[in-house]
DNA sequence: CAATTTGGTCCACATATCGGACCATCAATA
DNA sequence: TATTGATGGTCCGATATGTGGACCAAATTG
């Protein structure tokens, strides 16, 4: 149908369209996709997904029900991420630590998450002692960016020129969130680039909000987003501060960690 | 130079070359790869490695170091395998529990090990607390299949077809470990199938000695090795019983919890 | 049990991939 | 500093490879 990414220079097609495949299969979690699914999504012909999935199942990166003919990731894909052995891959064991104490101290739910194409994916999740829990995300799920306030704090973390392109490749699939409209985003991110930290206020999930400050790499790169999340009347404007400087204290002790057993190649 | 796996039907001809490709850089691990030794190891001219590492890179599934121009696996390639839901995805926090038990009741270090293509990966491990440790595998660290007394196990539980095939491979990696010769392994295989455990002695190095059974899932289809090892005086015959005891109930207790909160498709 | 939807396959065509040849860069050596 | 060799990277014509319209099969629906 449309253009996927880049039909322009060097490069592999056919590796481009399997990793497109892929990341939709990603996006779909546990449940699966159908073929004609994927068709859709990807603006590929029905042959050339079901070409690529024959291909990507004998690998096993990819998996079928049996029954309903779903597709979804293979398990093949989980034991190649855990040869990973660079930044981020171990971020999440890194910053275990630091988030339980962070949820522990403030009650609330913490979360970890990380770019990925066009989504933010949570990796990593501390739920805090206080009983009433937010809309709460799992391990694994992946969202547009821009949903929630992790999202927000990665675009403006963003050159203009990349914002704009993420604004432009997020618009379809926010439809999907009906409290995200692309102003209201806008105005947030703005926001954030201000305060230098994220709050989504019900732009998920009516009655829900969530702060979130960027972590970035030795190099100061961001890599991830550390959020807290509750219901509305847990993040009032007045304990704004005192949770931000929470993220914040945090965020350092996380930074400080990652540069600290700094790995040097070669 | 050689065939890499089937040049026969359907499917994608580049996807299976990328994914080889991958699982190469798998292989190397935090070191990386040189194009010219992907271009070896895989048989394929460097105009293609290198087309197809610019896909890769492109979709941070690989990268490249900026000084060494080395090539590793990239960091999106964790976040996907985060990403997937479903059997052995979780099987590592889920084992974490049995296994520091384990390493805590016999005083040795246990791991977890998967099958991924002809290679076997260390997905967890868990250090016991008797001081003297023997030469230990980190977790992400992948060998040819049979090395290890994991290894054997899992080579164990295939088909005299699918042994073969595996024993065809892995003959040239093998290479690498000169106190495996293949009689020995197929020794080693052997008894492992008599049995019910393996046990590997001195095969990957000289004075150590690894115990394993295998892990199934609900249909009984094995899906890991539990292994432990140590130095060879710390498992005599005369302590063997007693250790395959100890890995023979924690074995039974995850295979448990496996079934237990059983997924359900659809 | 016809109609519709979806999974899967065939095959002639054309295009994206292939690889030999070439250039650039760097390190070691003379 | 010139020379040699090893490696990273790119070009471009030939063709093997992937492509998608059309078709069949099976499942689902009315």
């Amino acid at each position: 149908m449309r253009a996927m990414n880049r039909p322009d220079t060097s490069g592999a097609q056919t590796v481009d369209r399997a990793v497109a495949v892929l990341r939709l299969l990603a996006s779909a979690g546990e449940s699966g996709l159908r073929l004609i699914d994927l068709q859709h999504a990807s603006g590929l012909s029905k042959p050339t997904v079901h070409r690529l999935l024959t291909s990507l199942l004998q690998h096993g990166l990819a998996e079928q029900d049996e029954d309903t003919r779903r597709y979804r990731l293979g398990m093949e894909m989980a034991v190649l991420g855990w040869s990973v052995s660079s930044g981020r891959a171990d971020l999440r064991q890194l910053c275990g630590p630091d988030m339980q104490a962070l949820a522990d101290e403030t009650g609330d739910t913490a979360f970890l998450a990380v770019r990925s194409g066009y989504d933010t994916v949570c990796i990593e999740r501390k739920m805090g002692p206080y009983p009433i829990k937010a809309f709460t995300v799992d391990v694994g799920t992946r969202r547009p960016l821009g949903v929630g306030a992790g999202g927000i704090i990665m675009i403006a973390a963003l050159s203009e020129d990349e914002a704009e392109l993420v604004f432009e490749s997020i618009r379809e699939p926010l439809q999907a969130y009906p409290n995200v409209s692309e102003p209201s985003l806008r105005a947030a991110v703005a926001r954030a680039r201000e305060d230098g930290y994220a709050l989504s206020d019900g732009l998920v999930m009516t009655g829900v909000r969530g702060l979130a400050v960027r972590v970035s790499d030795a190099h100061g790169a961001p890599m991830a987003a550390l959020s807290l999340s509750a219901v509305q009347d847990r993040i009032r404007p007045e304990r704004v501060p005192a949770l931000v400087k929470a993220l914040e204290e945090r965020r350092k002790r996380i930074e400080r960690s990652l540069a600290g057993p700094g790995r040097r190649l070669r």
